[in-house]
DNA sequence: TTGTGGAGTGAGAACGGTTCTTGGTACGGT
DNA sequence: ACCGTACCAAGAACCGTTCTCACTCCACAA
């Protein structure tokens, strides 16, 4: 189906650009960090450790994490700390878009929320202005909805 | 002048609705918890547990930490982590009123933040329409506002 | 007052997610 | 093929937080 052949191509058009990052600082693109790539992608939200791992047996939990790291660091994942007891890691905003966080506060789960285009602007003029007046430089923003999720409620 | 007037009634309040929920759960208001309470008031915004027993030297850490839990478990104190090394710390909302929070990427500060009731209102909306379209139960929200602080930028 | 029971306290041990160390492997450039 | 450098995996170490335990304090009763 037509869908596929697009995912097809944002796939190798990610591949690409998260390459491209990690050359600029001298470090490959391997196996296992495309394979960290490609889970974080599929996933309906931020995952964590453990999930990642599941999702990639092959892979050890120190390479995992000193992979992330490397991600974070070439910009290509954005780690997040929530109560919880795991880390939740995600592809950063600049690779899968501007978006938000449903957090449930009974199963922990964390699923990805948009916000029209409207709203984002009166909120960020809100913001701008707002946090200027305290003497703050804001440089971006994220919205964090706590509740609980389909399954839970 | 009037405003010490009103900080001691407000404070005087404060102190009784703590007081009613810690005894409605077979706790005591004591002395340990009176000073964490009176240093999270104080402040300008969340604090860590190194800068709660720097301006309480007479707590015991394991205390400090035994006694934020207790209060949070009364819905006093609200327990926040973000990227850094500690959690933060701060009243609950129902005592302090709805707000969000300023964070500075270079120091790691947390600063309080207002934003006006019309923005809030039309976003609480947003919220509402969209994360029901998923599933979701939203209960309540907090945006985190990333960027340089006064004393950084 | 003095006794009693249950909450509170503090020092230090234990826990567990994450990071670092170490010794070895794979890969690109020559 | 050789060399330099990035990469890898297993396990040790780290460190913020939580737990344990023996002791103390407080509210209430007699």
């Amino acid at each position: 189906m037509g869908s596929h052949v697009n995912d097809d191509r944002a796939s190798a058009e990610l591949h690409q650009q998260v390459d491209e990052r990690l050359r600029s600082r001298e470090q490959r693109y391997t196996g296992s960090r495309r394979v960290i790539v490609e889970v974080l992608a599929g996933g309906e939200g931020p995952v964590t450790l453990p999930e990642l791992l599941a999702q990639a047996p092959s892979l050890a939990q120190s390479s995992a994490y000193r992979n992330l790291a490397v991600l974070e660091e070439a910009g290509v994942v954005r780690r997040l700390v929530h109560g919880a007891d795991h880390a939740f890691y995600e592809l950063a905003e600049d690779l899968t878009g501007h978006h938000h966080h449903l957090i449930c506060e009974r199963c922990g789960s964390v699923q990805d929320f948009t916000l029209s285009a409207k709203v984002e602007r009166s909120l960020d003029a809100a913001i701008d202005g707002l946090a200027e007046a305290q003497g703050f430089a804001p440089r971006h923003h994220a919205i964090d909805i706590y509740g609980l999720c389909a399954a839970c409620r």
